[in-house]
Parts: structure tokens; C-alpha cells; sequence
DNA sequence: CTAATTTGGACTAATATAGTCCTATTTGAA
DNA sequence: TTCAAATAGGACTATATTAGTCCAAATTAG
């Protein structure tokens, strides 16, 4: 499936109104409520943008998130990275050898694959959040 | 997850293998054989690719598999919704409205992902067979 | 101290993909 | 006219991935 996760979607929600409410702290209770995103699940997403530096995050009553970079410097290519994990079209494409597919000494289109893995990186690899935004 | 489906990387594998056996009928058995990819398998996306006029087949002893089209005449686009079905890089992106996404009334980000989703359409849509042959 | 908040591990549920099993039908040839 | 090679196709199981939940800890303003 060609498909974006649920993960990635409610990051760019999130970034998406944090980038909106300028300055003020923004808590994962205010984004989940007002964009009906599951409150644990959102959590962790935003932890991880944290921990990415995407966001600057406020521990504590009062706390919440806030942008540590500008919208276009935060790419979708790298967003889907943090959140899913490599991105690749076919087993073999894993820049990590993790996967390994069995078929690879009989596979007659394992080039084609890899120009169309470029082809598909170099798609969200020109997009930012601020298309998004 | 971005991603070819093994259904799809086999049916590239056995269009490329009976495009190359030229007017020779090719059986599900040999290709199966010559490039490792699971029988019962391999039927049945060689069955669905006769359906859908790809492939012409004959049954029968010496039966077998043979190209009903131009390489150049089958697009990966349609090869990937055969085999998988709609592509959409979000639940509200089906064609047909089987799937309807919860958080479509609180959404801000739709617009966008539509305009994703005609990017990766047209990133299939260019690419045929002969690409992979 | 307490309530609001981030932090983060571990777990479960739901869905999608991949693969298997079994039986029927067709057909050329011994 | 029987047999074996092949396609046809339904039903099922297994595996992997994605989505979501639960729980407990740490931090901090008031
Ligand atoms: S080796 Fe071939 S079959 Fe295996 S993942 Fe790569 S492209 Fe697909
Ligand atoms: S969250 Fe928005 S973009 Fe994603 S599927 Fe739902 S409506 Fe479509």
C-alpha cells in the first residue's frame, strides 16, 4: 500500500496548529481535543518530535510544545522517517541491511525498483510542513 | 508504509519473464521455478492479470501464459490498483467511498494530502512495463 | 501539597499483506 | 478413454504492520 500512517498525519495536524497559535505554549490536550486525535497516541508523536528537535517541549503544569524550527526547514521526507521508520518501496531498499529479502539473487527488477525508490524519496523530500501549513 | 506490494514485484517478474520468452506460451510452473516466487501465489495474480486482459492463457496440458498487451500499453498505476487495489496515501482518498476517515470534519490538512496524492498518481501513471523489462 | 502536564515502557487490537490448501475444470496425448 | 499437465478459483491461515490503550513516573506552577 502506498499510503501515509495515521502518525504522520496527526504530526503534521499537530505542527500545523502549533505553528498557528504564535508563541503561546500549546499542550497535546489542546490539539487532541480540537482535532479529535487520540491523546496517548498523539503523546508519543509529539515526545518524538521532541526528541528530534523539531519541538521545544515545557514540562509541568502550564507546560506544552512550541516550534524549534521554521516550517520549511522540517522536511516530510524526514518527518515520515522519525515516525515510521525507512522508507522504502521494496524489502531491499532498507538503507539499514534489518530486511533482507529472499528473492534477491533471482530478481530481474530489483535496478527498476531502486530508480523508483529514488523517485518516490525525492517526492517527499520536496515537500516541508510548510506546504502543509 | 510506501510501498510495492510482493503481489506487485511478482506480477513485474512474470510479465518481464514472459515478455522475454517470446511467443512461447510460459507456464505459472517455470516461473515460479526459475524465480523462486510461491506457486499458489504466482497463480493466482497471473489469473487476475488474464482477467483484466493483460495476459491471454490456454489450459490444459501445454497450456500456459502469454501477453495480451504492449509492454508499453500497461501502466503500474493499473497494474498496482489490479493487484492491490485503489492506491490512496490517505483513508479519504479512496475512490470509492468504502472507507470514510473519523476525523474528516476536524481535518486541516486534506487539501494538502489530496495534492500528495495526485503527485504519487502521476508518478505511477508515467511509469509501463517496458520501464521494468 | 496538588493538579496539570510531559515522559516513556509495555501491552493489545485492528488491519493489511503474504502465503497455503484443496478441489474443480480443461485439454493434449498415450 | 484414461491420465497427466495445466489453468481456475474459493476458503483458509499466518505474519507483519499500523493504530490505539494502559499505566506509572517525573516535572513544575501555584
Ligand atoms: S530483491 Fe527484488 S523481489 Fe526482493 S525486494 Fe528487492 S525488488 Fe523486491
Ligand atoms: S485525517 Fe484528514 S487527510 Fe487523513 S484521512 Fe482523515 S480526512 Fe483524510
Amino acid at each position: 500500500m502506498i499510503r501515509i500512517s495515521k502518525k504522520v498525519e496527526y504530526a503534521l495536524m499537530a505542527l500545523k496548529f502549533i505553528s498557528q497559535s504564535d508563541n503561546k505554549l500549546v499542550t497535546a490536550r489542546e490539539i487532541s481535543d480540537t482535532k479529535k486525535i487520540p491523546y496517548d497516541l498523539l503523546s508519543k508523536i509529539l515526545q518524538k518530535l521532541k526528541n528530534e528537535n523539531i519541538l521545544l517541549s515545557n514540562q509541568g503544569t502550564n507546560g506544552g510544545y512550541s516550534l524549534n524550527k521554521r516550517t520549511d526547514e522540517i522536511y516530510l521526507y524526514n518527518l515520515m522517517n522519525m515516525l515510521d521508520g525507512d522508507i522504502a518501496v521494496a524489502e531491499c531498499m532498507y538503507e539499514t541491511k534489518e530486511k533482507d529479502c529472499s528473492l534477491e539473487d533471482s530478481c530481474s527488477i530489483k535496478s527498476e525498483v531502486a530508480k523508483l525508490q529514488k523517485e518516490v524519496e525525492d517526492l517527499f523530500k520536496n515537500k516541508t510542513i510548510s506546504d502543509f501549513v
